[in-house]
DNA sequence: CGCTAACCGGACTACCGAGTCCGCTTACGC
DNA sequence: GCGTAAGCGGACTCGGTAGTCCGGTTAGCG
C-alpha cells in the first residue's frame, strides 16, 4: 500500500471530508452507514482504509488537533506570556466550538492521536505563563485542559464563551 | 393502578435499588437486562412499571435531584449567603461524584424530573449570594449550573474538588 | 379453602450499527 | 488495446438492546 491508485486516493478523501462534516454534525456516534453514504461510496470503502470506525474517528481527529497545536506554537512566539495563554486558550475554543461535535470526538478518543505533542505544547504555554504570575501556580497544566475542555463541552449552544472566561478567571494568579 | 399487590410493590422497589445501583456504575447506557437480573425479576416486571427506560432513568434520578433540594433549601436557611452559597456548591459536588455515573443520568435526562423545584431554588442562592456581594454579578444562575456541572463531567477520577475550586474562584466577586 | 384478577418471568421480536465477503468494475503498465 | 491486480459496493452476518407477549404463578378476598 506504498502506492495508492488514483481513484482510490480521490475516495479515501471523500471518506474523510464527508467524516469530519458528519461527525461535526452528530459526534463520535454517527454511522458508519452514514458517512460512507455522504461520501458516495460503500461501507466496504470506509473499512477497507479504516479497519475500525475508531481509527476513522482518530484520522479526523488528528487533522482537527493539529490546528490547535499550530496555535500553541504560535503561543510560545509571543512576546507576553500571560497574554498568549489566554489568547491560546480563546483561541483553542473558537476551533473546537466551531465544530462541537468533533470536540466531542477528540474527547471521544482521549489521547490517542497527536494529542501528545499538543499536550507537550500545551504544558511549555502554561508553565511559561506561570512563570510570569499570570496564571496561579497550584494547577497543573493537565488541569488547565481539562477545565477548559469542560467549559466547552458542557456549556449550552451560544454560551461558551462566556463560561470559558469564568474558568479563566478562576485561573488567574490572584 | 391505585393500590399495589404486595408482591408488586416490592419488585417495585427492588427494581428502582437496581437500577440506582447499575446506573450508579455504568451510567445511562446499562442496559434494562442487566438491571433486571440485578433485581432478581424478568425484564417485563420492569417494563411493566416504566413504560420505557427513559422513564426508569428518571425515576432513579428523581430520587437524587430531591437530596440537592435539601441541600439548597439548608443553605437557603443558613446566615452568611457567601458562605451558604460555596458549601451548596461543594455540598452538590459531593454528592454528585458519589455516583458519578447517577451524575451522567441527570445529564442524560437534560431538565425532565425535579430540576424544575431545584433550579428555582438555586436561583434563590445564587441571588442572594450576588446580593451579598460573595458572587460576580455578570454570570446567571444557569450558567452556575452549567458550569459545576461541566466541571464535575469533565474531571477525572479523583480530581473534581481541585476542579470545582478553579470554578468557584472564578465565580467569586472580585 | 378456592377462585380470579393481578402479576410474574423470560423467550421472543424488531431494529440498529459495526465489521465481513465476494462477484463485479476499472486503472494503468505493457 | 488488453490483461490483471487493485479497488469497489452493498448485501450480509453478528451481536447487542429496547420493548412485547403470553402461559404459568400467586396474593388475598369472600
Amino acid at each position: 500500500m506504498v502506492e495508492l491508485r488514483a481513484d482510490a486516493r480521490r475516495n479515501l478523501e471523500r471518506v474523510l471530508d464527508a467524516a469530519t462534516e458528519v461527525f461535526a454534525e452528530e459526534g463520535p456516534d454517527a454511522s458508519v452507514a452514514e458517512i460512507a453514504h455522504r461520501a458516495g461510496v460503500g461501507q466496504g470503502t470506509v473499512f477497507r482504509r479504516f479497519p475500525s470506525k475508531d481509527d476513522l474517528v482518530f484520522a479526523v481527529v488528528e487533522r482537527h488537533v493539529a490546528q490547535m497545536r499550530a496555535l500553541a506554537e504560535q503561543a510560545l512566539a509571543a512576546d507576553d506570556p500571560g497574554d498568549a495563554f489566554f489568547d491560546f486558550i480563546r483561541g483553542v475554543g473558537e476551533l473546537a466550538m466551531s465544530m462541537p461535535g468533533l470536540h466531542a470526538c477528540v474527547v471521544h478518543c482521549g489521547e490517542k492521536p497527536g494529542a501528545a505533542e499538543l499536550e507537550e505544547l500545551g504544558r511549555k504555554v502554561v508553565a511559561r505563563a506561570q512563570r510570569a504570575g499570570a496564571v496561579r501556580r497550584d494547577v497543573k497544566p493537565a488541569d488547565v485542559q481539562g477545565l477548559v475542555r469542560s467549559a466547552l463541552t458542557g456549556a449550552p449552544a451560544g454560551e461558551w464563551r462566556r463560561y470559558l472566561e469564568v474558568v479563566l478567571d478562576g485561573l488567574r494568579a490572584r
